[in-house]
DNA sequence: AAATGGTAAGTTGTATACAAAAAAAGAGTC
DNA sequence: GACTCTTTTTTTGTATACAACTTACCATTT
């Protein structure tokens, strides 16, 4: 009868994390939403004290913003901000890559791969938006696992999440993200042909070249 | 004349985040303690709301160790984490030093020289080991201000803020930083010569160093 | 009108109380 | 004794209630 046979007992701070990350991040709410702890806790129907563990939480993710006595908002969009934290993903990332490369079996390809093609499909999807952004993500991440840098992997996704909010209003205003796949494929195919050097300049390129772009799109948007 | 107090009342929750954040860096209490939320409480005489914010914030900050229904954990001291977190400074410290140098002002130099000082004297005091590790973090991030990236400052405030844990064990154990202090004077003397060849080499050195040091000392530790 | 001061309303912070889950302790079986 | 199943105890999760802070409003004064 109950379809959720095997979720297992999330906390109501979960569920409103989780609810107000997604509603943040697809910009359902929108940049600088004041969030008042009891309109959304009688909007979720819970009391205030998970949703003021889920506001804290969010802070420290960086999607929000918490005054002690003053409230929470939504965090801004911020040109330095998307500039800095692609810049900080293209440091870290190539480093991650160089030192996962050599270490990449053919089942670390195919995973990559299986992924690839869920992202090349969701673009045909009408309700891409919402799958195409924790795709991306997770094929970026699939090639760095064989790096085994537990750690740093930590930090990275902290810093993608943040750029997942730049990477949706991106999304949202060029429809479709065709030559993002073109380069997506073809940073796996220089994986697989270990090719150290091509696969870094390129992961590069790709993220330095998302930033200009979502650097643009957000000084027109907040001007 | 309105005597604007910038002195705003600290919650209960910040003074409890303080003094959790503290001893456990301190090692005040042990890796892997269990943190019951009703003895912090009674402890710290507050409820436990408080704690509990606490100490899912230090869970974000990846002191703590979180456990729905469970409970929470200090996070234990761990070989790889250390060298993960220490290379990870080293590349994004110096590629701040790098944009940094050539914009330091005499200003920028007169406030990390006078961080070094109180670095070098507060060597010579016998309750060291609870100052040094924040000079120590304030001088590093006096050296990067110039670069004017307030969000990877941010990651990297995030990432020492673990590394004290490393840093402070490794202080107890030598006693004295006498090589770091002779690092950080000459690692200021470069970037008045605006040398950042050598000044990036000289951090990357200093940091990878600090790491292999610590990385043995973690591994004794925890066998 | 601008500034001051002082209530009132709204929002956040925290203590308390209770519900729910996990861990520990017994009771019975093999 | 080891194992399973129940029962008890401990600990965490969350609702509620109230206290503390902030802000907005209005009266008073200059």
């Amino acid at each position: 009868m109950t379809i959720n046979t095997n979720i297992v007992h999330k906390t109501r701070t979960q569920v409103v994390l989780e609810a107000l990350r997604e509603r943040i991040l697809s910009g359902d709410i929108a940049a600088g939403t004041p969030l008042r702890q009891s309109a959304l806790a009688s909007e979720l129907n819970v009391s205030r004290i998970p949703v003021r563990e889920a506001l804290l939480q969010l802070e420290s993710e960086g999607l929000v913003n918490f005054e002690p006595h003053k409230g929470a908002t939504a965090a801004g969009l911020c040109a330095e901000q998307a500039q800095e934290l692609f810049e900080l993903r293209a440091l870290i990332e190539t480093d991650l890559l160089a030192k996962s490369i050599d270490k990449m079996t053919q089942d670390h390809f195919d995973i990559a791969q299986k992924l690839l093609d869920k992202l090349e499909a969701s673009l045909h999807q009408p309700d891409s938006s919402n799958t195409w952004s924790s795709l991306n993500t997770a094929f970026h991440a699939s090639l760095y696992v064989a790096a085994n840098r537990t750690s740093t992997m930590e930090i990275v996704q902290n810093i993608n999440s943040n750029c997942d909010r730049y990477v949706r209003l991106h999304l949202l205003h060029l429809g479709s993200f065709q030559d993002a796949d073109k380069q997506h494929q073809q940073l796996l195919d220089f994986c697989k042909a270990r090719d150290k050097k091509a696969a870094c300049e390129l992961l590069h390129q790709h993220l330095l070249g998302s930033a200009s772009e979502i650097v643009e799109l957000v000084l027109r948007q907040t001007k």
